[in-house]
DNA sequence: CTCACATTTGAGTGATCGCTCAAAATTACA
DNA sequence: TGTAATTTTGAGCGATCACTCAAATGTGAG
C-alpha cells in the first residue's frame, strides 16, 4: 500500500445508504453522491464500481442492520412475542434524525416494479430474509408454548411484516405521534393476544 | 377550432397514468411518454404543460377512480362493514392485467420523500381524502348500530387504510394467491369482528 | 378554392446524466 | 532523496434529460 485513502469506506457507505434511502435510486445523481461521500467521481467508481453496485452495497448494509437490530431485540426480550410486540411500539416511537421512516427495502421494491433490474430482485430477497427472521421468532414462540399448537407461524409472520411495513409508511405519511402510537398499539396488541389465547 | 386533435385526451391520460404508476416519476422519461401516448413532445407540452403537471393530472385521475371505486362498493353492499371487508378480499383476489398492485398514491409518496415537490404533497392530500372516505364508512356503521358506541372510527379508519396499503404492497412483492387471500382474510375478519362485538 | 388559424411536428436547445482516464499527488521503500 | 506503486483528481466523454419553436400540416369559414 503506497497511498492511504483519505476517506473511510464505512463512513462513505453510510452516507450513500442514507442518501439513497431518502431520495431513492433514480432521483439520486452522481453529483449528490459526490457531495455526500466527499469523493470525486473517479474515486467513487474505483471504490464501488458503479452507481448500481453502490446502491446494492448500501441496500445490503441497510438489510444487515435491520436484521441485526431485530435479532438484538429478540435476544434481549423476555419472550419472542414480547419482543415482536415491543419492536412495533418502539418503531412507532422512534423519531429518526434522518426524517425517513419507511423501510428502504420496501421503497426500493416499489421504485423498481418496472425494470427487471437486479436491485428490485435484491430488495425482494432481503424482504424474504426479514420474514424468515420473523417466522423463526414465531416458530420459537410456538416451541416455547407461547403460541398455541394450532397457530400458523408463517401466516403470523406475513401478517406481522405487513403490519410493520404499514406502520412505517404511516409514519412517512406524516402521522402524529399519538396517531402512530395508537396504530402500533393495535398491532402490538394483536401479537400479545396470541399469547393470551394460549392460556 | 380549425384542426382536430388526432389523439383522445382521456386515452392519453390513461396511458400516462399507467406508465407513471408502473415506472414512477423519475424513471419515466419523455421518450417513454411519447411512445405510450403516441404524441410528439410538442403536443405533450401543448396539452399538459410539463412532465410534472402531467403527473399531477395522472395522479388525480388515479385518485378519483380509487375514490369512486370505494364509493361504489360502499353503495352496493348490504352494510358499511360488509363493504369494507369485501373490498379487502376483492383487492387480494384481483389480478390486474397491468401487473401493478401497489397503490399509486403510496408509491408516489415514498418516491418523493426528499424533494419538497408539489407531487408528494398532493399524494398525501389524496391519501387523506381516501382516509376520509373510509372514516365516513365507519362513522355510518356506528350510526347504524353496526359498530359499538365506544368504538373509535378514526382509529379504525387508520388501521383499515394501513391494512389495505400493506395488502397491496404484499401483492407487489409477489405473494402467491393463497398467501394473499389468507392475509386479506385476516384483515377482513378483523373488520367483521367489530360487528360481532356489538351483538 | 382560398385563406386564417389551430394544431402537430421533430430537429434541436442547453443542461445534466453516469462514467472514464491521463495526469497529478501521496506514500513506502531503497 | 529517488523511485515505484497506488490513489485521487477533475475535465470532459457520449448519451440522454426535460423542453422549445419555427415550420409543416390539417381544418372550417367564407
Amino acid at each position: 500500500m503506497k497511498r492511504a485513502r483519505p476517506y473511510d469506506r464505512d463512513t462513505a457507505l453510510d452516507a450513500a445508504m442514507l442518501l439513497f434511502w431518502r431520495k431513492g435510486y433514480h432521483a439520486t445523481s452522481l453529483k449528490d453522491l459526490e457531495a455526500a461521500l466527499a469523493m470525486k467521481p473517479g474515486s467513487i467508481y474505483a471504490a464501488f464500481t458503479s452507481k448500481e453496485a453502490l446502491y446494492l452495497a448500501a441496500l445490503e448494509r441497510y438489510f444487515l442492520r435491520s436484521r441485526d437490530g431485530l435479532r438484538a431485540v429478540l435476544g434481549e426480550a423476555a419472550s419472542p412475542l414480547a419482543a415482536l410486540a415491543g419492536y412495533l411500539r418502539e418503531s412507532a416511537g422512534r423519531q429518526p434524525e434522518t426524517g425517513i421512516h419507511a423501510c428502504m427495502l420496501v421503497k426500493t421494491m416499489l421504485d423498481t416494479t418496472a425494470e427487471g433490474t437486479a436491485i428490485g430482485d435484491r430488495a425482494r430477497d432481503y424482504l424474504a430474509a426479514m420474514r424468515a427472521e420473523i417466522l423463526a421468532a414465531f416458530t420459537e414462540a410456538q416451541a416455547l408454548g407461547e403460541l398455541p399448537a394450532e397457530a400458523d407461524p408463517a401466516r403470523l409472520a406475513q401478517r406481522y411484516q405487513a403490519n410493520l411495513t404499514a406502520l412505517r409508511i404511516e409514519a412517512q405519511r406524516g402521522a402524529g405521534a399519538e396517531e402512530l402510537a395508537a396504530l402500533a398499539d393495535d398491532m402490538a396488541g394483536e401479537v400479545e393476544a396470541l399469547r393470551r389465547q394460549a392460556h
